[in-house]
RNA sequence: GCCAGCUUAGCUCAGUGGUAGAGCAACUGAUUUGUAAUCAGUCGGUCGUCGGUUCGACUCCGACAGCUGGCUCCA
């Protein structure tokens, strides 16, 4: 994409046949809009291939088109497919189509009073000599390069999914549009098959499992975003946190541990208050102190500037580990002989997100990260980051998690966000370049995507509905250590700068679990299942067998319980199922007397029964190998 | 933060300008059961909160909170 948004002439000639069908059912949708309100307002209409994967086309109305709409939209394009229309394209000059745009008469099905201001707008983005055209289906006249299908007939399974709004040009500044989705495939068949696809993957959306799974709870009188993590929740965030403890210990990590505010003047030094006060919670002032500013008749406004000047100090809630973990390294004299130190903290942090970007465990206003710091030479950094790249792949690879890309996000060259001098990033960015190349799998470098104070290799997944969430991370940061004249005595016997290395291979416990539960679908592994067997009498007469074997597999560490519900078999085994308990243990007059279990797992069905020893030797050996 | 929609019992959802209903869950009893729901009964809601209109509001209007979709943002 060009800088403005618009696609460039190479990226339109190599759109595929579904984009080509999709763009173009944007226009038979526009069309059907200008039929039910024909002042409606163009700006842009493109294929998309996320969300709904079909197309949206950004529209001014007076009337908010709401789902009831839908309906009445979807019969008019019905109409119009009907109808079979040419797509007819016509190159006109740059005045002939402002022309037209001032006229109304593009994107419109008549001239109008008014003119066409978006469509104004968009021909300014043309650069000059780039050939300008239109095309026509019906009556509708549309600026657009195109290509398109030879004609609306074409649109057979199209539905309009949803409205939204957004900024003309993506900037808040702007005029805000109603931005209608629709999909659209070469046939009904095809379409619905979509449907069902997407129908699917909402069973497994983590706000909903979470809440069937009791694995966390949200309450709006705890606070907007602030995660209650329920037993189940907590039980496999443990397993989760023993898993990484157990890989630190064996590349070699000192766990630490660090309170969870610290003082304004910290975050004044590292750059976090000054640079990203929005996105803190406010700093937290001594009763004292407020109390005597209040005499003074200190306004809100005059305490907000002097909190920044540093003229009235506070406490800030951490927005993140690194600062803490920068003071413990400056606590001790360090030698090139201790490098690299790597400490590691499982470290909650708390970030002021905009009520409206909040939503489930992916986005929340307080998260534990599994976060570690790596102070090392200059020399070391190659490895490091690899030894960090190492882990989050091991990390992944464990959870079967492959449908992830690799991001290098880099800093924007444009933007005066980012702390520290201009070379140090260069060499930051070039390690990491370096870094991402010898992982083995393709990335892409994304300029703009850097933390202020570093560049960073980024993990990125897709949740249920295709939007991309970071998970793990690793960044290059030679800035804080500058920022807070970190030093370590080097072998020339002479003080040297360390370079920092920030890394969690989840990112967030919080948006990890979310991510999780999605990819699992809530069958969790049988090591992270908070209820790794259930025992189900078949009747209250086999209750004490039950008991005695819970308190067997209790005793070698199995996450277990007993059923003794006055139900039939088979309403015990659906709860069960329902609960996504990984084994289900079938107990009856045979097993009694053989002394076994009949197994029943929950996808795989009906094992059949063997001895207990058995099963416990098998299920002890599933968690500890942390099989899948 | 912005735009739109939504909020009824623990959960999933009906419902109407004349003061609420189902299924599941929970509880009690009966049943003693062989791989996805045994039967019966009981309990459960100031219909998100606060205001307003009205003889009367769960229903209409407004504000606020929360949720959902998207935009902006995401160190």
């Amino acid at each position: 994409m060009s800088d403005n948004g618009r696609k460039t002439l190479d990226e339109r000639n190599q759109m595929s046949d579904i984009e080509r069908l999709r763009h173009s059912c944007a226009h038979v949708m526009a069309t059907a809009i200008l039929r039910i309100w024909p002042n409606a307002q163009f700006a842009y209409g493109p294929p998309i291939d996320h969300a709904v994967f079909g197309f949206y086309y950004d529209v001014e109305l007076d009337h908010s088109i709401t789902p009831d709409d839908f309906e009445k939209i979807e019969a008019e394009m019905t109409k119009i497919v009907k109808e079979n229309q040419p797509f007819e394209k016509m190159e006109v000059s740059r005045d002939e189509a402002l022309a037209l745009a001032k006229s109304g008469r593009l994107g419109g099905l008549a001239e109008r009073d008014v003119d066409s201001k978006f469509k104004v707008d968009l021909l300014n983005d043309i650069p000059e000599g780039e050939a300008i055209s239109i095309f026509k289906n019906g009556d509708f006249w549309d600026l657009c390069a195109g290509p398109h299908v030879p004609r609306t007939g074409n649109c057979k399974g199209f539905k309009v999914m949803s409205v939204a709004s957004a900024f003309y040009k993506g900037d808040a500044n702007n005029a805000q549009l109603q931005r209608v989705y629709g999909t659209c495939f070469k046939n009904k068949t095809e379409l619905a098959e979509h449907l069902e696809k997407v129908e699917e993957a909402k069973k497994r959306d983590h706000r909903k499992l979470g809440k069937e799974l009791k694995l966390f709870h949200f309450d709006e009188t705890v606070g907007q975003g602030l995660v209650l993590w329920l037993p189940n929740g907590a039980t496999i965030r443990q397993e989760l946190q023993n898993f990484i403890s157990e890989e630190l210990d064996r590349q070699g990590y000192s766990q630490v541990f660090t309170p969870h505010i610290g003082k304004l003047d910290l975050y004044r030094k590292s750059g976090h208050f000054p640079y990203y006060e929005d996105s803190q919670f406010s700093p937290i002032v001594d009763r004292a102190e407020l109390e005597k500013l209040a005499e003074e008749g200190c306004s809100c406004g005059e305490l907000s500037n002097r909190l920044r000047s540093g003229e009235v100090d506070g406490f800030l809630l951490k927005p993140m580990n690194c600062p803490h973990h920068i003071k413990i390294f400056a606590s001790d004299h360090r030698s090139y002989r201790d490098l690299p130190v790597r400490l590691a903290e499982f470290g909650t942090v708390y970030r002021w997100e905009q009520s409206g970007e909040l939503g489930g465990m992916t986005r929340v206003r307080s998260f534990t990260q599994d976060d570690a710091h790596l102070f090392c030479t200059e020399d070391q950094v190659e490895a490091e980051v690899l030894g960090c790249l190492d882990l989050v792949k091991k990390v992944l690879g464990t959870l079967g998690m492959t449908d992830y890309r690799v991001r290098v996000s880099l800093r924007d060259p444009d933007s005066s966000k980012y702390v520290g001098d201009p070379a140090n990033w260069d060499r930051a960015e070039e390690s990491l370049r370096k870094a991402a190349a010898s992982l083995g799998v393709p990335f892409t470098e994304e300029p703009g995507e850097a933390a202020f104070y570093g560049p960073k290799i980024d993990f990125v997944v897709k949740d249920v509905i295709g939007r991309e969430w970071q998970l793990g991370t690793v960044q290059v940061d030679y800035n804080l250590p500058e920022r807070f004249e970190l030093s370590y005595i080097g072998a020339d016997n002479k003080p040297h700068r360390p370079v920092m290395i920030h890394r969690a291979p989840f990112g967030s416990m919080e948006r990890f679990l979310g991510v999780l539960i999605e990819h699992f679908a809530g069958h969790f592994p049988t090591w992270l299942a908070p209820e790794q067997a259930r025992i189900l009498p078949i009747s209250e007469k086999y209750n004490d067998y039950a008991k005695a074997i819970e308190s067997k597999l209790k005793d070698a560490g199995v996450r277990v319980t007993s059923d003794m519900a006055g139900e039939k078999i088979g309403a015990k085994i659906r709860l069960a199922q329902l609960d996504k308990v990984s084994y289900m243990l079938v107990v009856g007059a045979k097993e009694e007397e053989t002394q076994q279990v009949s197994i029943r797992h929950r996808q795989r069905g009906d094992l059949g029964s063997c001895g207990l020893e058995q099963f416990l030797g098998d299920i002890v050996a599933e968690i500890q190998s942390r099989a899948l």
